[in-house]
Order: structure tokens, then sequence, then C-alpha cells
DNA sequence: GTAAAAACAGAAAACGCTTTCAGTTAAAGG
DNA sequence: CCTTTAACTGAAAGCGTTTTCTGTTTTTAC
């Protein structure tokens, strides 16, 4: 039932050379023989054993992806984009989950040291990149919506201080001088930083004005967001605009908000970060920046192929990606946005 | 740099045959060569090379996806848990987005032909069974969350018809006399059969009190929910109450039914499926049918684990997880539920 | 008409492991 | 003390391809 491509060779009467110069299109075989190698291969029914011709390629066609978790709806687009644009390239895609676990990330880099993919795709980065860098010396990592300085690997990220700096000026533009920056840790990620960098450019372009600015760091998804809307309240002085890390942050915000009968945008004015579907929905709709994680996918498998295929890659190159402010009700009242 | 079992072997002044029995952790080999072997790993950086490994053991350790696609909130959570669960017994898991194309379908049921994954998972089934079949002699296939009486194989589901009779004797109870049914098409998909007769079922219990049946089913995500609402609109008589077949339908209905100031749940009552985190973010929350995902993920990795150890899997098991109706305020008013 | 190049074909080596087989040494049993 | 069994080790075969190398035939060029 299962067949080898001896079995083909001796149906056609012909060396497995022959037969597998068929398999893999090489010139110099006269039509005759390739119509008999045909033949026989469809009479077999015989497919070639992957794992034979990974150890004798010395290619997987295989890349690994580390995300933090594929139910954070950022990642599902991303992964949905890159599996798609992969699959353009006959390529498929192992999703590894590092559930922010340091040791999981490293379980999951070996798939690159046990030769199991031709490359690491990291859109997570939970050790210090003094650790993952060794495994640079078994193929190709690009990173993927994270950021570090020491890597000198290609790194494709969206510009998350200009995306911030844009947002926080339309709340100041829109009157707010008690701001709150709100959003995970910026000890673990480059990203919160960038985006504090951004916030701050704004507020410092304002500084006459402005006349509180507050950060909450440990926010990450809707209940967060409702534990700090009701740490406001019971605050002096409270912030009447709040950039947010994440539309879920917002989302939480703005309920919590409603739940005790405030006025969004009026009495607080919420900007979220991703434009997710969620942002769509609650009333009324976030204010929120736009990320084109589609073309960011697209990059980095461009750039995942070309470093397989030249086998170089231990050279910084960042490409970055604008993100455009979607300005909805959060922030502004009366919006003519109507679905 | 990248080293061979040879080269352990070599400075350890062993076999390569020690070598791997210290790799594979068989027995028989003393504490001393134990030891010499392992420092040789060590100083030489060794990591077995998976493909070789692959090709003698005839076993890639892991595991094929099949679903629509990934950002589906159904699916992504069920690829989170499956691949956690995978994780656990040392398998991969590579995606594949059929993106309901059945010659999609079959590319990726090609990776069990090749070799490349040791069985398939298939969350969508696109093609007649009849097409599929003939792959598994190349190794198990597990049906997940879908379901064909010719298909003799493991597969494991949601009681569908239950969940839909449970929801829609809800809708019953709350005294609705005129009822939609509102879904994806019934041609291509079991699941909305079974959920189709659940209804029937519980309609046909009372049955001398309704008033009037009504199927719409061409809806799959919120803009068909709007437009569904807007049908109805136009109607003559219009239902009180909608059993939709997702939470984003449902939402559609609700969010648009809000546009055009009709009161939910008093003027239409609107139930979902899949408790999905929107459910609970629309004003109002949404009633909803709760799918166990992640028992569903653990049950199909304990079976595919089996199927591929015992190597026999051309046998109907049917397992099927039981559903909860999850009462929220699109169907009764002023629930107690305050986050 | 001959030399050089291009087209075609197959034998054998190689990819890097695991497993079988056969053999040696140490422990246990009587 | 000899025999049987258990513990340990390595040589070589094998997994199923692709690639290199060598060789033959055909075509092209002058």
């Amino acid at each position: 039932m299962v067949s080898t491509i001896e079995d083909v060779a001796k149906l056609a009467g012909l060396s497995r050379t022959t037969v597998s110069r068929v398999i893999n299109n090489h010139p110099y075989v006269s039509e005759d023989k390739k119509k008999r190698v045909k033949f026989a291969m469809n009479t077999l029914g015989f497919v070639p054993n992957s794992a034979a011709r990974r150890l004798r390629k010395q290619r997987t066609e295989t890349v690994a992806v580390l995300v933090p978790r594929v139910t954070n709806p950022f990642f599902s687009r991303l992964i949905e984009s890159l599996e798609i644009f992969a699959s353009d390239h006959k390529y498929k895609l192992i999703i590894c989950q590092t559930r922010y676990l340091p040791e999981k990330e490293l379980e999951y880099l070996e798939l690159l040291s046990t030769k199991q993919v031709d490359g690491i795709i990291l859109c997570s980065l939970q050790n210090h990149w003094s650790i993952v860098e060794p495994y640079l010396q078994h193929g190709p990592i690009v990173m993927c919506n994270e950021y570090t300085d020491e890597a000198h690997i290609p790194m494709v990220k969206f510009n998350q201080a200009e995306g911030a700096y844009v947002a926080t000026k339309h709340l100041l533009e829109q009157g707010h001088r008690r701001l709150l920056f709100c959003s995970g840790s910026d000890k673990s990620s480059m990203i919160v930083q960038h985006r504090k960098k951004g916030f701050l450019q704004a507020v410092s372009e304002y500084k006459e004005q402005v006349d509180s600015v507050e950060f909450v760091e440990d926010a990450y998804d809707m209940e967060d967001g409702r534990r700090v809307f009701r740490e406001l309240l019971d605050a002096k002085e409270n912030p009447t605009a709040i950039f947010a890390g994440g539309d879920e942050v917002a989302a939480g915000i703005i309920l919590e908000a409603k739940c005790h009968q405030w006025n969004i945008p009026e009495q607080l004015a919420v900007v979220g970060f991703d434009n997710q579907l969620l942002s769509e929905i609650i009333e009324p709709t976030i204010t929120t920046v736009c990320q084109p994680v589609d073309q960011m996918a697209k990059k980095v498998i461009e750039l995942m192929m070309e470093k397989i295929r030249t086998k170089t890659y231990k050279k910084q190159e960042v490409y970055e990606f604008e993100l455009e402010l979607m300005i909805k009700g959060s922030t502004v009242k009366h919006t003519t946005v109507l679905a």
C-alpha cells in the first residue's frame, strides 16, 4: 500500500535517480521516460516521504511562529495572515504558544536546533536576547511586532511611538489637560516603552497647558480596564482622557464608566489600540489606533523566505509600518459614523 | 558548529549506538558511559536531527489541524486548547486554514500521505467524506466539531440538537409564539441540521401555541445579523424571538435593532451561540449556548495520541459533550448579572 | 568529418539517526 | 565451580530520498 521511490523505479523499469528527477522537475529527462515514471507513480499512488526528503535536502518547508497565545485577537489575525502568505510559498506553520513563559519560549526555539523548522518567527520575546541569540546558528529568526536593539536580525514592527503620539495629540486637541497613560508593564516590552515615548512627546508639545499626567502599568485585559476606572473614582483629580494600550482595556474602562452613569466622551475620553471588532461594537465606539497586520505578515514571510534561501540573516534590518488613528465615538461626540 | 551523533560518539570514545541509547533513555547503559556521553553532548552542543529521527522512527510528533480560519473566535479558542494539550505530549501542531475551500482542504490532507504529520484533526469538512476517506490509509483522522454518519473514525462533537432544543424551549417559556431560526446553510453543515432538529423538537412540544416559524439560512457574521433585522422590518408579522446560530449574528441583530430604537428583549428576544466575549459586552448581554471547547480539545488530543500509538483508527466512535444555556439580558429583562 | 558541448541515464554515496544482531562481561543460581 | 541469565556494548543494516559522479548518446559547431 505504501510505496517508495524504488517501487516506482522498478515498475517503470528505470532507476531511482530518474524517478527523483521527474519528481523534482530536473531537466535532462526524456519525455518518454517522464511519462513512464508518471504512469508508475499514479498506479502505485506514490507520494514522496517527507522525512527522507528533509534529511537529504536539509530543508523542512516549515516555519514556527511563537506567540504568547492565539486567542488574543491581534495574534490570531497575525497568524491568519502569516499562514496564508506562507502557504503561497508551500510553507507550513507550526503554532507555538509561549503563554508568556520564558521556558516555553526556549522549548519552542529548540525546534530550530533540532531542524524541525527552517526558521522562526518570533512574535513573543520573554527571554533576554542574549539567551535567544545562540539559536541563530541553526537558522534564521525574524522578529515580528517585537523589538530589541541588540538583535542583529530582521525585525518588522509598527511605529508605536508615532501611533501613540498621534492618539495623544488627538486627545490634547480635544482640550483635555489631565491625561492617564494606561498600559501593560514597560519593563518587559519595548512596545510599551515606544508608546510611552510617543505619548510623552505629544504631552511635551503641550506642556504649558497640561495639568497632570499619570501612569498605570498593569492593565492587560477588560477586567483590568474596569478596575482602572474604579480606582479613578477614588482619586481626587480625575484625568479627563485616557490613552489605553489595547481595545480590551479601553472597553473595560468605558463599560465600567457606563455602569457608573458617566457620559463618554463628555466626562471621559478614551482611546484604545488595535481597531478590534470590539471597538466597533460597544457604545460609544472606541477611537483606536489601527495596525496593518496583513502588511506586516506579508513582509515577515517575504523576509523569512529570503533568509532561508540566502542563508544570511545575521544583520539588523528594521522595517516599520505606520499606524493610523481611527477617530470614533469615545473621544469625539456625535460621530457621523453609522454602520 | 553543527554536530552529529558520530561526533559525540568520537569525543566520548564510544559508539553511535551507545550515544543513541543515552538520548533515548534505553536501559543497559552504564552510569559511567552515560556521563561521558552527556558530557560530550554538552561540550559539542549536540541536538539530534529530527529529520533523521523521523525517517528512522517513522513518526513525526506533529499533527495537523484543519480549520476554516483561525480568526473565528471559536476556532482560535479550540486551537489554543489543542496546542496546550498537544504540547503536554510533546506534539507539535501545524495550522491549516481551509478558507472553506475543498481544494485547500485536500492540499492539507496531503500532509498525511507525505508523512509530514502523524495524524489530522479535522475541524473543517468541505469535501464529501468519500473524498477524504482514502487518506486514512496513511494515518489517523479525528473529526472535531464536525460529523458525518459515513465516517468510520473517532468523532468528537457537541450535542447541538440538545443545545438548540434548550435554547428554543427557553424562548417558548418566555411566552414567545412567533420564532425565527437564523443560521448558516444546512446544506453543508451537519451542525446546522442538528440544531434545526433540536429547534423543531422544542417547537413541536408547543405546537398548539406556536403561531409562526420562519427560517433564514444565510447568516454567518455580524453584518448578516444586521441585514436579517432590516429584512424583518419589511415583513408583515415579525417574529418576537430569534434563535441565532452564532453570537456575531445575534449581536448584529441586536445592534441593528437598537439603531431602530427597538427594546431588547421586550420587543424582540435573541439567543446566540458560543458564549463569546462579545456576548458579555453589548447591551443587553446575549443569552447564549456555551460550548465547553477545552473539554472537547482534551478528548481530541487523547484520542489522537491513542490512535497514533495503537495504529487502529478505522472504527466509528462518537463522543458528545453537552451544551449549557447561559441566560442573559437578550431574552430576560433585568438580569441580576452585574460584572 | 571531427571535436566539443549538451542531453540523458544510472550506480553509489550521502543525509543522521535507530534498531537489529551478535558478542562480551558481570551477576546469579545451583 | 560451572551454567544460566542479566547487563552492557558496538558493527552494520536500514529508513527513503537527493546528489554527485561517471558514463553514454545525441546534437551542435567549425
